[in-house]
DNA sequence: TGTACATCAGTGAACGCGCGTTCACTGATGTAC
DNA sequence: TGTACATCAGTGAACGCGCGTTCACTGATGTAC
């Protein structure tokens, strides 16, 4: 049953990306190979043919998704009319919808302390999705000196994740609203806030 | 080898205080009920002599987890100098010292992702410490209404918990610190900024 | 206060189960001539 | 362009292992009289 080249490229492809959703809506201790490989319609015994272990396929999950919500938000973001950049990210982001479906989400807020105890390949992935995001939040702030939008980036992002994490952790959907609220009008005014010039 | 019942609340209590180190280093799906009893200096047979289930055991384990951190938070808040209470909780939360110490730190940061898709139990202790943290917090911002304290202080903590876990997700310590300084900056900055008269 | 018995905290073997990984096999694809 | 053979993507059974949970047992504690 051997495949073609762009047959079994396309298998791969598909492994990552079901790989991808499934560790958001899971963890990566919550999905097994067998059931990951079901639900790319393949047998587990393939799966060695594309990658070395699940680590593997951890970090390069984590890379797809990732890859997915920087581009969604930076592309929201520089689309955006003058000086609304910061503004349009952070409602996507901290946005109900975003919140409810964290299969299709940000991979830092789905599975970051999961990851912090994870391997070398998979903490890389997840670094240079951050600093993806933050680049992307950071061209948004171009009143700034470079040395302090990047400070103020660092800061919006992190706040970012962590409120979509805990408007998750919180069963209480009122709650939960008033957190990702909060989170939008503030984060967006920490970044207004005047340069200290010293 | 009946134990008698002070002796039992206590190995209860052993089990809790294990169980809430072990869960922050190595996530609640990483350590097993046979480790954790190990741990305590315990064999796993006696575990359901105290708990129905891991489950319930994780829910106590955050709470117990949680009330020291919001403690230790509010503690340290409450007893800085006029006014630089905030700066004294973000000082102490987003240090090094905890980023490099999870076991001992807040578990929101540790475990939150993962308590996220958890049971019931769990996902309330995890709220009802955040909600304490959020408190503390709103306690250090005298000057400003109570609706929009309680909406700033909801911004801080997440910003917090976030800030903390991406310090731990990303390999390089210097941008670790840099993640931890930016937020610290920040956050504070945020809390100062002038109430909108509106 | 002393005795007889019930209770139950803790032990260690055992349970069924799902995990990541390996392997012999199949048969279509790729390659060498 | 056609033929012979090597390659390898995908299958499905099997591996050893650790998991959460159960259970028969032990013997000290708690209780009833």
């Amino acid at each position: 049953m051997r495949r073609s080249r762009e047959e079994a490229a396309e298998t791969r492809r598909r492994i990552v990306e079901t790989a991808a959703t499934q560790f958001r809506a899971h963890g990566v201790a919550g999905i097994g190979i067998a059931d990951l490989m079901a639900e790319a319609n393949l047998t587990h015994g393939g799966f060695y043919r594309h990658f070395e272990s699940k680590d593997q396929l951890v970090a390069e999950a984590c890379r797809h998704a990732l890859n997915q919500t920087t581009e969604d938000i930076a592309t929201a973001a520089d689309r955006a009319p003058d000086g609304r950049g910061l503004e349009t990210a952070l409602r996507r982001y901290l946005h109900p919808l975003h919140r409810d479906v964290p299969e299709k989400g940000c991979a830092l807020a789905a599975i970051g302390s999961e990851v912090t105890r994870g391997d070398t390949a998979a903490r890389a992935a997840m670094t240079e999705g951050f600093l993806s995001l933050v680049e992307a939040v950071r061209r948004q702030l171009p009143d700034l000196s470079p040395a302090e939008a990047e400070q103020r980036a660092l800061a919006v992002v992190a706040g970012m994740i962590g409120s979509l994490t805990m408007a998750r952790l919180v069963p209480d959907k009122d709650l939960s609203n008033r957190i990702l609220r909060a989170s939008r009008a503030h984060l967006l005014a920490l970044a207004r806030v005047e340069e200290d010039p010293a």
